[in-house]
DNA sequence: CTTACTTAGTTCGATTTTCGTCAAAAGCGG
DNA sequence: CCGCTTTTGACGAAAATCGAACTAAGTAAG
């Protein structure tokens, strides 16, 4: 017995494009299946394309998202930008625009900042406001995914407890999810990317170091929500360097962003933060390439442990200092293999991110399309629109 | 629309255990309620017992899972020993029985071992063979839980790829899991002990070190299904330890039973395995106690990590070595408490766990009925039942 | 160009499932 | 004993689903 929603799933996945696949894949009446797509049609949700490729019959008429009428909106929040995509439902990328943003100035601000810039962003795709479904919201902190709202955010004063989605729900009529910068990376990675895994860590190496997990195909965010912070992980060896966070030896301490800039800048080099130190790599600077292949180790050693202890298939390494991947992935990659049971590395692939500079918005929106075209809710969404229907056509 | 099997899944839980509760709780009709559970009466699941309390109208009378017809088998496979338990579907442990068996043996004494002593448990339970649905099975070391095939076992020399499910498959109808047996220790914790987490680490404390983990409410496996494997995840300042993995710093080499009792003898002490250890922490010895402590400290360092990676809403402690969980743990909450954020710890909570000696077979008996209640698989085979008796009876 | 064949989609009556109401059952309280 | 409440079973009504027949739209062979 496949819903609606199920029929929708198939649809957007790629699994069927046409009614007559629908009904072999599902095993339900060809006439079943009919009714179903026409209830999707009738609620805007899928379209009929061109016909396709005829088999030897009368060829089929193809089925897709109806992506014109329905997008997303993917906002990235880092500590000092602010990136806004517009997306359809079907994933793909319609416009987008990065600026720079202080997250210090307060919830009110940026979040008008996001209102604008998604307004911009419809204007310039051509589409009408009425189309955007849901905005997915990444940020660089904790937060608890069900209400929205961050909690004791380090970086972003001012936050802690702001409800987020009201901002967007008291004005539109859609549905606000706010996760974990690093979280949304992740999906992005899975859904996105060309990385199918069931199980990954997304690590994000940037002025601080964060991990998104996906485990068993589904994010994982911890019982807090505070799952992902590898950032404070102790390192072996490095227990002189002191971390923010009030203790000692702490990962990022070591082999962040900041801590290498430092560190760099103590030794004659100097580097004001970790792009700078990037930039120092890439240009050949054997003293910064000495120390981030140096940082890969240290991140390795971390990683060898959680690889132990989560064997995902996969680590996708993102964030500012993974432009430096060559050498990063060569230390991290260098230590895992050395340090983790053969079993778990086996097919174990380390490979820098394929999402570029909009990965952030990208899963973000994906975020939001994964809610919008969730099974459970699209057959939500069509009860409550049969029911609100119904009454008024009698 | 809840299936026959959510309505068995309802009333397992005891989420509903009449029919009326049952109507309010799916919000179907209760005349279809009714229909559904005479199914899953007619197909001997359920059953009708005394009638409950009245409430101020006729009394209800109250399913429940026909736990008489209906039966599974845990195995716990240890190095050492094998613990078979005989267990209803509701849970309760009918009898159990433990023997010394090396599991070097190799796979045919050892699962007719179990087969012999599932006869016998049967016989004292006055139960028939037909009554078991399923065995679950414990192994000491890394499964391929899908086809259940231990992957290079470091312990169990002759079971690499040996299809253990085929032995009692190809003797009689019924299922069989096998798993790591820390991931039946986790499962048993939460599905049978009190501790209600969906995010959960149980940590065994053996000769080895490994861990189960419930992520979401179900078993992470891993992609391999390695997962939980932290003995060999490297401990800051242990460096000098030499692991039987090869590596140096291990964490099973520091604070495993194997080495607690190799340092204590070389300190002077003379324990021969970790239950020695245990016993000299018992008695009082100052030494092993010093030692067990500091083995605590080296455990939750690497705990604290994952507190920080996972954020679990709880940590259970097991194994033998638990045993000596006040001091043990007292150095685990130590650190934990001192290097984990403070999001993370801030709800955590650390303690031994409440199964017994038959944690394991337990486990490993919830397993398999988690397997045989399975919403899914109860609908299958309710189809199939329907299908072979319709056709019978024209 | 026609004809046979294949596959896709639609229509509509038959069947099955589910619902909702009604009545009977079973206890409580006065 | 009688009204009140709650549970359960029964049965006709309503809805959902199916399946077969039919139409549509192509390919391939002669």
């Amino acid at each position: 017995m496949s819903s609606p929603g199920d029929i929708l799933d198939l649809i957007s996945r790629g699994d069927a494009g046409t009614r007559a696949e629908l009904a072999r894949v599902t095993g339900m009446a060809r006439s079943t299946v009919a009714q179903r797509v026409d209830t999707l049609i009738a609620y805007g949700l899928v379209e009929e394309h061109e016909t396709g490729a005829s088999t030897g019959g009368r060829p089929p008429r193809v089925l897709r998202l109806a992506t014109e009428r329905n997008c997303v909106v993917g906002v990235d929040l880092g500590a000092t930008h602010c990136r806004v995509a517009l997306m359809d439902i079907g994933g793909r990328l319609l416009a987008d625009r990065e600026d720079p943003l202080r997250i210090t100035e307060g919830p009110e601000p940026v979040l008008r900042h996001i209102d604008d810039r998604m307004h911009e962003l419809l204007a310039q795709a051509g589409r009408p406001l009425a189309a955007v479904k849901a905005i997915g919201i990444g940020v660089p902190g904790p937060v608890e995914f069900a209400t929205g709202r961050p909690v004791n955010p380090p970086i972003m004063p001012g936050w802690h407890e702001y409800p987020i989605p009201d901002y967007f729900t008291s004005r539109y009529d859609l549905e606000v999810l706010v996760d974990n910068d690093v979280n949304a990376l992740a999906l992005g990675e899975v859904r996105h990317g060309s990385t199918a895994a069931d199980n990954l860590l997304f690590v994000k190496i940037g002025t601080g170091i964060g991990c998104g997990i996906i485990a068993g195909g589904r994010l994982h965010r911890g019982a807090q929500g505070a799952a992902g912070d590898i950032g404070h992980i102790r390192v072996p060896g490095a227990d002189s360097a002191a971390c923010r966070c009030g203790n000692t030896g702490c990962l990022e301490a070591v082999a962040g962003g900041a801590a290498l800039a430092a560190r760099l800048t103590q030794a004659g080099v100097p580097a004001a933060d970790g792009r700078a130190v990037v930039d120092l790599v890439s240009s050949g600077d054997p003293m910064a390439v000495r120390l981030v292949r140096e940082a890969g180790r240290d991140i390795g050693d971390v990683l060898a442990g959680l690889v132990n202890f989560f064997n995902p298939e996969a680590i996708v390494v993102g964030g500012v200092m993974a432009a430096a991947h060559e050498h990063l992935l060569a230390g991290v990659r260098e230590v895992i293999y050395q340090r983790s049971l053969p079993l778990a590395t086996h097919r174990l692939t380390v490979a820098p991110t394929e999402a570029g500079e909009a990965g952030g918005a990208l899963g973000a929106g994906r975020l939001a399309i994964d809610h919008v075209l969730a099974p459970d809710n699209i057959d939500r969404a069509l009860a409550a629109h049969a029911a609100g229907a119904a009454p008024a056509a009698r």
